[in-house]
DNA sequence: CGGAATCCCTGCTGATACTG
DNA sequence: CAGTATCAGCAGGGATTCCG
């Protein structure tokens, strides 16, 4: 009998985990689910609330959300059309990520530089 | 003078989200972020632990979280080489994130189906 | 070992047009 | 309103090769 170790745990995690990333990792889709952590949206407010998204991109990471079972897609039989998506009960889960997110970025955002990815340089020599 | 409401503080809050958002939002940045939240990892290390990503990738998008000073990157002078990637104070605040997107999966992670994006379509009528 | 450089191809954006 | 469809243009990612 091996015993097992923490380190072991967490190799195991890990590749439990690739799947959550998977999920999440799309372009836009922590936006998309960090705004519907906090209420319904409709297909227009989502577009608006997300500067810089296309509206052939948003449906897109819209039906994959939907796919995996994060959100759930209402469509309103109604003159003008009306579709609502929402958090499913299972991504309510997410809320405590969320939030902690919120919480770091609210502590440490400032400290981040603006628009530094891919030029600066400054690794250390040891 | 006007009334701040809680609406309000959301959309400001998201506003500045969007910076965060972005810095995690590479295709494998969370996974590299979860990583490193544990330990100390060097680049083959991260490759092998990584399966799917090319070593070009896993350049750039460590160069990346470097400039954003998520990360940093030790060069030792050494034959053969070694570089480690850890963690910077700032980017420890993510801890709590990482420990409650590891306890959601925990819980809900074998309810989502295996590997259903972009295929079915289950939308609710209203 | 940990890259950089190269080439190539997929994917995203942006614009525009059309539909239930 | 909330999509779908198409196309041009560019950026990003994948595969391969070479190097200190």
């Amino acid at each position: 009998m091996e015993m097992k170790t923490m380190v072991d745990e967490e190799i195991n995690m890990h590749e439990e985990m690739r799947r959550a990333f998977a999920l999440l990792s799309g372009k836009w889709k922590l936006e998309i689910m960090w705004l519907l952590n906090q209420r319904v949206y409709r297909f227009g407010e989502l577009r608006k609330a997300i500067p810089g998204i296309t509206q052939h991109m948003l449906t897109v990471q819209l039906r994959e959300l939907e796919a995996d079972g994060l959100l759930s897609r209402t469509i309103f039989a109604e003159v003008p059309p009306r579709v609502e998506y929402e958090i499913t009960q299972k991504a309510r889960g997410l809320g405590p990520t969320m939030e902690a997110l919120t919480a770091w970025w609210r502590e440490y955002g400032k400290s981040v530089p603006i628009k530094p990815s891919a030029r600066g340089r400054k690794s250390k020599i040891a």
